[in-house]
DNA sequence: GCCGTGTCAAGAGCAGTGCTCTCGAATGTG
DNA sequence: CACATTCGAGAGCACTGCTCTTGACACGGC
């Protein structure tokens, strides 16, 4: 029994060194040259034929989804990094901002990855019930901050302007909120759902090149951005 | 010189029927399949061989280009109707509203075809230079809504609390809103950079599956969105 | 210690891809 | 009418994901 363990665990700990090596020759192909990931390619440089990848993943699709679910996890690691590097909670302003940047960063760093996980679906490919979990790490940073926020008052919750919302979509987003624990109105919540699509139409935009030949301070814009959609969803700095 | 003209244009002719054609078809097929266009399959459909595509394109990106520069046009036509439509010029809210949802619409009814060309960058696929003039339709448009506000005096030039623009920066944010003939103060020009950041933002995300199991009421919540940052920008109703 | 079992890599092969080149046929032009 | 240009077809190259079969190896129970 204990033998059988031993010896299972010493073939389950090769068979997981090879994953990981597999994983990380594929993303370096993906850092390289983009979704087009060839398998035959990852194998050629890990020394073995094609087929033998398939030992390990069923398709390349599969591959492609244990590098997704990677990703979000990185990116929420970094996310939820950044904030716990505040020192003071109350700054839900400072946190706000540290963790937009942390996102971006992340994502300039690996543009293909963050490609993956955020642009154009790969045609042919579904995103499985897997992604789904760890893909929510970020925007659960984020309700965090605005429910931080509501806590110490220092949440912005005058909504007076603000267009109605009808019943139905009251009901999601309140369900939305709750998800992240972010007891508010529905026109506060909303505002932070705005400030969650901002920030990563920023990034995509940048990371997608729509900002070629016209800004270049990228940083700077992005940070001017990220103060002033702070302040929107209505963080009192 | 005269025949010479006419049976010039008779092949002329033929020849971009010709190209319409193969054009009408790969946008079918990239409507059903997405970026994954196959040349052969075009072709096939068009009962000849692949070989004899290449005499109309020189190649399958070629060939992508043509639909990307299409798709834009045809967008920012869809945005330049919307805009049209609205009588009351100085009603500049509905304008905004009325350009984004135009936006959506036909972003949601060719998801592929938004997907190509707001989605992240397709492997071994540089933008061409001809893309960047229709790509920035969209953009024309809902600039020229905030510099008729302005004119009409219905733009709110208030920046009290906008944080800080560094020159650098300001002197880009200067140059774009003077390229779509708006002559606000950077801040308020930001804001308007902002607004068009989170409407395809919004855009994407819904497309790209971002709201899945998460808020079904797409149209409430986009034109909650529109309504919100079309105040957030700065337009009066 | 041997023998069955399960795991693994390799190879061949299928159907598909973009793309190039050559060759014959058609077609409009002088 | 004869020429030149244009076009479609076909073969072929190098590549892709994926399947199936084959042979080697190591592990675990008797």
């Amino acid at each position: 029994m204990a033998d059988q363990t031993t010896a299972g665990s010493i073939r389950a700990r090769v068979r997981a060194e090879m994953i990981d090596e597999i994983k990380t020759v594929a993303r370096r192909h993906i850092a390289q040259e983009g979704a087009a990931l060839s398998l035959r390619a990852v194998a050629r440089e890990l020394g073995m034929v094609s087929s033998a990848l398939y030992r390990y993943f069923p398709s390349r699709d599969e591959l492609l989804t244990a590098l997704i679910i990677d990703a979000y996890d990185s990116m929420g690691e970094a996310a939820e990094a950044a904030d716990a590097a505040i020192p003071d909670r109350t700054d839900v302003l400072a946190r706000w901002v540290a963790v937009a940047h942390a996102l971006r960063d992340w994502a300039v760093a690996q543009p293909h990855l963050y490609g993956l996980i955020y642009g154009s679906p790969v045609p042919g490919y579904a995103a499985p019930e897997d992604t789904i979990g760890p893909a929510t790490r970020p925007v659960v940073v984020l309700g965090a901050i605005m429910a931080d926020a509501k806590a110490a008052g220092r949440l912005d919750l005058e909504t007076g302007a603000a267009p109605a919302i009808p019943a139905a979509l009251r009901v999601e987003i309140d369900r939305v909120a709750e998800a992240v624990t972010m007891d508010v109105p529905a026109a506060v919540a909303a505002r932070g759902l705005i400030g969650w699509t901002e920030l990563f139409g920023a990034i995509s935009f940048e990371l997608f090149g729509r900002f070629n030949d016209t800004i270049d301070e990228r940083r700077d814009w992005f940070d001017h951005q990220v103060r002033v959609m702070g302040a929107f969803v209505g963080l009192r700095g």
